[in-house]
DNA sequence: GAACCATGAAAGTCAAAGAAAGTCAAAGTC
DNA sequence: GACTTTGACTTTCTTTGACTTTCATGGTTC
């Protein structure tokens, strides 16, 4: 396992005891023994919005950084992750959406996995971007659609 | 015995102790003494979605690959629609396969609704012909996979 | 006391280097 | 002719470090 997995791993088990929370880039860096950046690294390539994160800081003196976990207010969420697809999205985006809407319990985990297969590029494996996007965008879009007629 | 047969029965060997191997690319083909794309010819070759294996990997550092068989017993009317999907197929074809799998009880409503949505033609009317039944096949067997893998 | 700097203590940015895996086409084998 | 083997090249992800920006604090000046 490579240091960002084992940072991010540190990152999610501190938020699994608290849903915020809040250190110094350096002092981690430095348990770890890694270069401060690579903080930052593993904040930008895993911690993001499109995966239910918030993260804010503060530099100088006494700095932090705070990392906290989305809750949606149950508010047709699902309509928005529909509206939220747009007429292209890449695979990572979707894969982002359904973690987060079985994260706020709007979607069963089976449901996810086959909606996650339907999307993933193996699956179109044989598209050329753009269309690979565009159609993964209106499958998504169809099975959202169902979820919705069905629930 | 080829180099492909050597390398297809070391990876079975590993999967039948567990149901799930991760290894490096490099590590295996320095080990058995070929080059790393020749493990690629053998994952695409011989570890197929058909065959029943699953196979994900990640690049960079720490990066790796996983197999994950599915478990043939007691599941191979599932695998036996697997097989049948072949590398094309029509919306009206698909659609009876998943009606049948519901009436046969080997796939609940839900599910079927679902793969129904993904693979119908309002889902991939980007696509011309032939694509379009080729993408539908390849959805259609990752979406199959999933179920058998999620029983 | 208010306004102003100087200093140091954070965090942020970015680009280069490194470490994997993927692709593809040519050559080889059976 | 179909299947294998090989290797050059590409893509993706990670790690590192030099440099920048921001903030808090404390001392100076008026």
């Amino acid at each position: 396992m490579n240091l960002s997995n084992v940072i991010a791993h540190m990152i999610s088990q501190m938020l699994e005891e608290q849903n915020e929370v809040e250190f110094q880039r350096n002092s981690l860096a430095q348990s770890i023994g890694c270069v401060p950046s690579q903080i930052n690294y593993v904040l930008s390539s895993r911690f993001t919005p499109e995966r239910g994160y918030i993260v804010e800081s503060r530099r100088g003196g006494g700095g932090c950084i705070r990392i906290a976990r989305i809750r949606y207010d149950a508010q047709t969420p699902l309509m928005h992750a529909l509206g939220a697809v747009g007429d292209s999205i890449d695979e990572k985006t979707s894969r982002s959406n359904l973690v987060n809407l079985v994260y706020n319990d709007l979607l069963s985990k089976r449901d996810a996995a086959l909606m996650s297969a339907a999307v993933s590029d193996r699956s179109l494996h044989a598209l050329e971007q753009p269309a690979r996007d565009e159609v993964r965008a209106a499958i998504l879009k169809e099975m959202l659609l169902t979820v919705l007629q069905n629930q």
